[in-house]
DNA sequence: CGATGGCTTGAGATGTTTCAACCCACGTGG
DNA sequence: CCACGTGGGTTGAAACATCTCAAGCCATCG
């Protein structure tokens, strides 16, 4: 991705579907492809977004003559595994409050390394959104924000989010349950 | 892994952990450990195994020179990342019932596959440890198994136990919600 | 035989979902 | 330019599933 805002989605048999992922600029997405040579889930730009296509064929062959890359494309997918591993410690084991919590930091965290603002952001997504990606139905995830709003953690006008107390939010995910 | 079974699990900074897999003979593990030089989790043996080393260094020189080992060492580590999917859409939008048989489901399905009884198995892992990979406590494991059981879809003794009715367990499964 | 770790079961507490109503911001067409 | 429709968001009350805590059971092992 060069520049926008995506989400991955699988799809269950029985049409139910679930976000896996929110990517952004300087991400890459399709490693899910590679196993069966056909993608296990769909990829949904959020907003106009620019992304650069690398044929995997390509990435192989250059691969194989450039060690750096091969090194380089092997990191970023075990990232990629270690990081859907901490979606499911969020998915067993957190309650609602915590996985926004997490999530917010996660996105700000991001954002952040991509010289945005740490403390301001805009979602892209929906509640429904972020609920199938939290595991939580979007009337949840609506009233943990207005929790949160509450307790003076954030400050919530719609997709607008400002993050008044960041360390709150840290203890909240740290907070063995 | 050349025989036996193994757990791994990720552990959060507060202390409480979580089974992200199990594995059986002939399956890999270890890829959590190519992005950061160190392992993000884990492996437990659950019974006596036997395991081959394979240093990371020698494969990635190997598949250099070897394209059909290049493209299957992607082809495992994309499944990986797509069987993780599998997972976040178990622990995101399952009830209890539906987790277990979704595991029951899977781990009969890769029993067979080498050549073990598809309706008969001995769990080598404790309810906790059930309880922790699929997002539940032991108790709610322990009860959905006598639920399972009085169902008449399971026959449970402990460790034991044998699958009545697949077909049901996959209608569970695959039951929106 | 007693101790231990794992498993089961019950009853009440808790957190999340469900269903429903309502609100708000936005864009469109009369 | 305003009324209206729409999609997204908020909020409440009751239903529901899972968790918690507690007790007791069972198999195994020294």
């Amino acid at each position: 991705m060069r520049t926008g805002f995506f989400k991955t989605c699988v799809g269950a048999e029985d049409g139910s579907d679930q976000v896996t992922g929110f990517q952004m600029a300087g991400e890459l997405l399709g490693f899910d492809g590679i196993g069966t040579e056909r993608h296990a889930c769909d990829a949904v730009a959020l907003e106009d977004s620019q992304v650069c296509v690398i044929p995997f064929d390509t990435l192989e062959t250059l691969s194989q003559e450039f060690q750096p890359l091969q090194r380089q494309f092997h990191k970023i997918m075990s990232r990629e595994i270690v990081r859907e591993h901490g979606v499911m410690l969020l998915l067993g084991s957190m309650r609602a409050e915590q996985r926004l919590a997490a999530f917010l930091l996660n996105l700000t965290k991001r954002l952040h390394s991509r010289g945005f603002s740490s403390t301001e952001l805009v979602l892209r997504m929906t509640r429904e959104e972020m609920g199938s990606y939290l595991g939580l139905k979007l009337e949840t995830v609506s009233r943990t924000f207005g929790k949160l709003q509450e307790e003076g953690i954030l400050e919530v006008k719609q997709r607008q989010v400002r993050v008044l107390d960041e360390a709150a939010l840290q203890r909240l995910v740290n907070s063995g349950c």
